[in-house]
DNA sequence: GCGACAG
DNA sequence: ATCTTGTCGC
């Protein structure tokens, strides 16, 4: 797909939280009115103690049968360490590469971060999804920020996160007996719909199959282990 | 100043 | 996140 090019990566951290600023102001936290749910694509990306690289994977699945569709995957230099609040800014660029290389054009994006419930309300699905123009959620398994009680034991029981006095995410047990995830909008999306498209992707496991995918993929990729594109 | 801190 | 062994439960 086709994703232009917005700004510089290389910055220092005050540059970055600068652009991380302005980037917020641009968020659509609505879902658009043409919006039809039939693929999904879930970015992850990992590395190693003793290897300055990160390998980025962009998997796409089709809703609702979450069977894999495509695979793209990149691997880039590390040119950012990981800070607390800038993680956009480690696994965006190879993220951004991977996705370049996918033919198909996903009506989601599931990232392995924060969306809005980050310190400028720019986390990494915020800031890839802007970037994308395109629907995008975040799902967490640890919240950065934010305040919240615990949510009811059955899947899909839920309960908001805050911060600032105001609602950035969703707590939302996936799984009975399991901890729960952290879903926030990335961008032209909202808690609702972000936190029932990310239960609806859930099956045996915590995390929604996008991002188990990505993960699991990515994982594979930095081993060097095949990874077939031909479903 | 102290503690917290996605991946 | 990664590293890393065993352990608990379906």
């Amino acid at each position: 797909m086709i994703i232009h090019d917005a700004h510089s990566w290389e910055l220092d951290v005050a540059g970055a939280q600068e652009v991380q600023r302005q980037l917020a102001q641009k968020l659509r936290l609505q879902v658009p009115g043409d919006f039809r749910l039939t693929s999904l694509c879930g970015c992850d990306v990992s590395g190693a103690k003793n290897d300055d690289r990160v390998y980025a994977v962009a998997v796409v699945l089709s809703y609702p049968e979450l069977t894999v569709k495509e695979v793209a995957t990149a691997v880039c230099p590390a040119t950012f360490p990981y800070v607390p609040g800038l993680l956009s800014f480690r696994e965006g660029p190879p993220l951004l590469k991977a996705l370049r290389r996918l033919r198909a054009v996903p009506d989601v994006f599931l990232f392995d971060g924060q969306g809005l419930a980050h310190p400028r309300g720019l986390g990494i699905a915020s800031h890839l999804g802007l970037l994308l123009e395109r629907p995008a959620i975040g799902v967490a398994k640890k919240p950065l920020v934010g305040v919240y009680t615990s949510p009811g034991p059955e899947p899909g029981d839920t309960v908001p996160l805050v911060y600032r006095e105001h609602q950035v995410g969703t707590v939302l047990r996936t799984k009975r007996g399991v901890k729960p995830v952290f879903v926030s909008p990335g961008h032209l999306m909202d808690f609702d719909t972000a936190t029932r498209i990310t239960l609806a992707c859930c099956r045996s496991y915590r995390l929604p199959e996008p991002i188990r995918q990505a993960h699991h993929l990515s994982n594979r990729l930095r081993r060097g282990e095949k990874i077939s594109n031909i479903y």
